[in-house]
DNA sequence: GTCTATATAATGATAGAC
DNA sequence: GTCTATCATTATATAGAC
């Protein structure tokens, strides 16, 4: 069964936001596809695995069941074989995602996670998507960031989301927070004990996910106070400088 | 001059505690120094700035102004290269890093900011490290969780930290969360407009960061609620089943 | 310590048969 | 569409002269 997230829903927790950020399934059974096809799916799941660099077109082609040589026929080039690659990673990702707006479950983190574990090596191709220097990389972040701004806008039409002084900024923090944990997948596995995406390191993460971004983290609100002075400081001295030079 | 951050305020914003993590100076002045540091240098700089990968020995050889085979020669092999390189960053972070404790500034992040420009590659190579699976990334990415776990426990006894349900899980978190902003630096400043880094990018990012580690993201507390209710009848269910057993 | 010359392996890409 | 055979390039690493 799909699941989806309700617009206003979307931001909630880092743990979540990733879920939803990768809510797409994964990818398509290979069995009965041309092998062009083949060869795209074969490719993506070592890219993920391996990276682009360390992934040679030999193994991609043995992956596939077919000749290295097809590789080139069908794509020209590696560095295009590629290209379709991140194409079709994140149609597949932003069209499944954004398309649908079903109201929100009440148990959603734990609908989210049933369902993420089959997304397998999606996850790491969008890890390096945003990693690696690129164009797909540069358009995805974006939108992603994009998606959060409106999200946590909604949200504070809502009422659920709390004001913020530079919205721009906070969904890019939001954003970063959220697309963090699977950068360090590995990492962070190892230190938890367990896979962030698998039921068990989401479950133990959710409640100090929450904790952070209901509560905040810093008992001293001295430190916001501060800096919001300081702004203001700074703000007078901007335009007294305007002054003078009018 | 020297600036160290007080134990108790290490982990203050993502963004400071960004700083404070790389607080480390620029790779050493190479003119003077013999074939063998210079070569260490090069690769330094040239790891971080197109990846281990994409740098051949040839370009480190020309970077340090030497021949191909005098690389391999002093250090055997790329693989030993890179492992020297790893260890040199490392030990230069951990030990400027973690030797000094003097007391905390009145103005910490422009202390820090004013020092930071300098580190150029630096961040980039402990990105990568961070990023790219292997023993010296995984000891560091250890020890920065186990650095920021007691910098939490301090700020808890000082009253400047607020308590967590589980404080290994919120210290990972914060952890990645401090580490997300350089791990994805590149976009970062693509759509702030600015290097989150640079005095600029910083001084926008402050307020942002303090807003939501101080006052939280979520206006609705309904989620946090929900969430510890439905971790206190989890674990319910588990000590019945445990009765039953017994 | 440093260089030049070379060995060797692997890679991406091409050409042409079927 | 698919394969085999091969090319040209590049990479790391070695050997030996200076």
């Amino acid at each position: 069964m799909r699941f989806a997230l309700g617009k206003h829903r979307e931001v909630l927790t880092a743990t979540e936001w990733a879920f939803s950020l990768l809510y797409v399934h994964s990818v398509s059974e290979s069995s009965d596809l041309t092998a062009r096809a083949r060869l795209r799916d074969a490719a993506i799941e070592l890219f993920a695995e391996r990276g682009f660099d360390k992934t040679s077109v030999k193994a991609i082609a043995e992956a596939a069941g077919v000749s290295p040589g097809l590789v080139i026929h069908h794509y020209g080039s590696k560095d295009e074989l590629r290209r379709v690659c991140d194409e079709h990673v994140i149609a597949k990702l932003l069209d499944e995602r954004f398309a649908s707006a079903e109201a929100p479950s009440p148990n959603l983190v734990q609908a989210l996670l049933a369902e993420a574990t089959s997304a397998g090596p999606m996850f790491n191709y969008i890890a390096r998507l945003l990693i690696e220097p690129g164009k797909a990389g540069d358009e995805l972040f974006a939108r992603l960031v994009a998606s959060t701004r409106q999200n946590l806008a909604d949200g504070r039409e809502s009422g659920s989301i709390k004001p913020a002084s530079d919205p721009d900024a906070t969904a890019m923090l939001v954003t970063v927070f959220g697309v963090a944990q699977f950068l360090v997948r590995d990492r962070f596995a190892q230190v938890l004990g367990a896979d962030p995406f698998s039921a068990e390191g989401a479950a133990r993460l959710t409640l100090p996910t929450l904790e952070i971004f209901t509560d905040g983290l810093y008992a001293d609100t001295g430190l916001l106070a501060a800096a919001r002075s300081a702004l203001a400081r700074q703000h007078d001295a901007a335009s007294d400088e305007g002054k003078d030079e009018k």
